[in-house]
DNA sequence: GGGCATGGTGGGAGCGCTCTCAAACCGTCC
DNA sequence: GGACGGTTTGAGAGCGCTCCCACCATGCCC
C-alpha cells in the first residue's frame, strides 16, 4: 500500500483560523454554506481559496460513514463487452452521473468465480456505498453473490426470472421497441416478417422475442432464427431465412451489428432494401448505422441515459435507506426511420 | 453523496475485548500479526473471525495517509480504445496487480479539456496514492496536466518528447520487435520491403518506423506507407503499395489488424502469402491472429505484463517517496513465427 | 539476588472532520 | 426595559484506527 501523497495539506483548522472563525462555521461553509451570514461565508471562502483547501476524504467518511464511491461491477467474461460500445456507453453515462454526485468510480473486475470471495469481502467491507452490476446471462451467479452482501445495488439490464426480485434495474422497453419496429414493417405491408433473435440466455433479446411475437401472435416458427449479436451469425441468419422462407420481405434484427450482417447477406444474394426486404435493427448504434447502406432503421435506446439512470437509482437507494426499494425503470425506445425499412 | 452502507459493523475496540487484548495489539494482529506471541495472535484471529470484523478502510486512511486507490485516468478521445484489446488487456493487468496490492482502481474518466479542471483537483485532492495514465497522442494535455498536480504517476507508453521526462513509464520495445520482424523478412530471402506504419503521433508507431529503418537503411520512402491502425486502413495501404512497387516481396506491418487489412487485398490480388509477398504484424493479438489465413507471423508485446508493471512502478514511487524516480521500463517483444512469413 | 537488556503489551494521543448542544446574539413585543 | 423566540456561532465529543511510548514480565549476567 502507498505512502503519503503530498506534503502537509491545510486542514479545516488552518482556514478557520485564518478566516478568524471556529472550525465548525468552516465545516458549514464547505459544505454549502447554510445558515452562516454572508460576511464569515466570504471570509471563510477566502481562506480556503488562499490556502488551497481540499476536504480530507478519509476524516469525512469517517463521521459520515458514506465514502462517495460506487462499485461498478464487471464480470471477466463480460468485459469482452467493453468492446462492445453498448458497454462503453453506459459505462460513461455511469461516470458522468457518479461525477455529478461527487462520487468516484471504483472498478471491480471478476476474474471469475474463484474470484468471489474477494469481492464479495470488498463489497461487504464498506468500501463502497453501493454497487452497479450487470446481469447479462440467465445464469450469472454474479447477481446473487453481491445480493448477499446485502450491500445498496442496482442492475443495468432486467435479471433473469430467479435473481432477487427486490433488486432494482434499468431496462429499456426491449419488449415495446420491438413491438414498434415488427409494426412499422407491417404498416409498410410487409407480409412475412422474420425475426433474427440474439442469444435466448439474455432477457433483452428474450424480451425482442417476445415484442415480435405481441404483434405476429402466429408467426410461421420458420421465421425465427437464432443469431448471437455478432456481424457474422446476422449474415448466417440471413442466407438461412432466405433459403427456408425466400418469401421474406421484412426482418427485425435483434441488434444493429447482425442486422448489418443481414444486410451483407441480402446485398450477396442481389435483394434490394427496402424494397425486396425491408430491415429493422436494434440499439440505434452510431458505428454500425451510420456505415450500412442504405442506413438502418433501427430501434433507438438512449444507452448513455440508462447508465446514468442506474446510478440515479442508487442514489435514491441510498438516501432512503430505511424506506422501500425503488422501483425499477423501464426506459422507452423509439423507432429512428431511415432508409432501410 | 451516499449513506450508512450497512448496520454498525464490529470495530477493532470489539475485537479486542472479544480477545481480552488491548486495541494496540488486536491491531498489531490485524495487519500482520508482527511481534505478537502465537497464542494472542489465534485469539484475535479467532475473534476476528467471529465478529466478521473488516477494518474501516476510512479510518485507517485517516492516520496512515494512504488511502489505498490508484486513479487510472482514461481520456474521451482514448475511450474508444476500450474497443481496443490492447487497452482491455492493458487494463486488466493493472486491475489484477492493483488487486494484488490491496489497491483499488478509480476509473477517472476525462470528458475533453473543459474537463481538466475537475481531475487536477481531484488528482490533487489526495483521494489516491497515485495515477496511471496513457499517454498515446504527442499532443495530448493529459500528461501535463497529471505532471502539474504533483502526484506520483507512472505513463503506459513512451511520452512524446517534451513531456515531463521525470515521469516513469512502461512501453514495449517497439523498436527492437520491428528491427527483428524486418530482419526476419531479411532471413527468408526478400528484397524489396515495405513497412505499412501506423499513426506518426503515437511514438509506438514512430518506433516501429524507427526499427525498420534501423535494418533497411536506404529503404525507398516509396515502400514506407502510412495507415491508421485500423483494418481497412491496413487493405489501402496495402493496394497502394502493391500499385507503386509490384515487386515488394515483404511487408512489416506494424499492428496486427492493419495486417490482416493487408491480408485481404493481397488475396483479393492473387497473390500467395508468404511465397509472393510475406507479412509479419505487430501486437500478436489472438483475436486477429488466430484468424487471418495463413496464420499471421507477428511480433508480440505482453500487454498484461505491461499494465502490472505500470502498477510495480507505481508502487515503488509510492514507497521511495523520498529517492529518486523509478527508471522507466522497456519490456522486450518476442517474434512469433507462424504461417505468413 | 539485584541490575539490566529484551521483547511483548496496553494506554493514550491524535489523524481531520462532522454534528450535537449550549451559549451568544439579535430583534421584537408587551 | 425586560422577557422571549429565533438565528448564528463555537466548544467539544467522538468516528475507528495507528503508533508512540511507557510499562511489565521475562531471562540473563555479574
Amino acid at each position: 500500500m502507498p505512502e503519503q501523497t503530498a506534503g502537509s495539506r491545510p486542514t479545516l483548522e488552518a482556514v478557520a483560523a485564518r478566516a478568524g472563525v471556529s472550525r465548525a462555521t468552516a465545516s458549514r461553509v464547505v459544505n454549502g454554506g447554510e445558515g452562516v451570514r454572508p460576511p464569515l461565508v466570504d471570509k471563510v471562502r477566502q481562506a480556503v481559496e488562499e490556502l488551497g483547501y481540499v476536504p480530507n476524504h478519509a476524516a469525512r467518511s469517517l463521521v459520515t460513514r458514506r465514502n462517495g464511491a460506487v462499485a461498478v461491477v464487471i464480470a471477466e467474461p463480460e468485459m469482452r463487452i467493453f468492446s462492445d460500445p453498448f458497454f462503453e456507453q453506459q459505462v460513461r453515462g455511469i461516470s458522468r452521473e457518479l461525477t455529478a454526485h461527487d462520487s468516484q468510480l471504483v472498478l471491480l473486475w471478476v476474474e471469475g468465480p474463484g474470484d468471489h470471495d474477494r469481492i464479495a469481502r470488498y463489497l461487504g467491507g464498506g468500501h463502497v456505498d453501493g454497487a452497479l452490476a450487470f446481469s447479462l446471462h440467465n445464469d450469472d451467479e454474479l447477481p446473487a453473490l453481491i445480493g448477499r452482501t446485502k450491500i445498496p445495488m442496482v442492475f443495468g439490464g432486467r435479471p433473469a426470472a430467479g435473481a432477487d426480485l427486490t433488486v432494482p434495474y434499468v431496462d429499456a422497453d426491449n419488449r415495446g421497441g420491438a413491438r414498434e419496429a415488427v409494426r412499422h414493417l407491417v404498416s409498410r405491408g410487409c407480409r412475412n416478417i422474420a425475426h433474427i433473435a440474439g442469444p435466448r440466455d439474455q432477457t433483452s433479446a428474450q424480451d425482442r422475442i417476445d415484442g415480435y411475437h405481441d404483434v405476429l401472435v402466429d408467426a410461421d416458427p420458420d421465421l425465427l432464427c437464432q443469431g448471437d449479436f455478432t456481424e457474422a451469425s446476422g449474415a448466417r441468419a440471413m442466407a438461412e431465412l432466405l433459403d427456408r422462407r425466400p418469401d421474406v420481405d421484412g426482418v427485425f434484427v435483434s441488434n444493429d451489428l447482425m442486422a448489418s450482417g443481414a444486410l451483407r447477406t441480402l446485398r450477396e444474394r442481389g435483394l434490394r432494401v427496402p424494397e425486396d426486404v425491408a430491415l429493422v435493427g436494434f440499439d440505434d448504434m452510431v458505428s454500425v448505422v451510420g456505415t450500412t447502406e442504405p442506413a438502418l432503421t433501427t430501434v433507438r435506446q438512449d444507452i448513455e441515459g440508462m447508465g446514468r439512470l442506474m446510478v440515479r437509482l442508487l442514489m435514491r437507494l441510498l438516501n432512503e435507506s430505511g424506506g422501500a426499494a425503488p422501483a425499477s425503470v423501464i426506459t422507452p425506445t423509439t423507432l429512428v426511420r431511415r432508409a432501410s425499412a
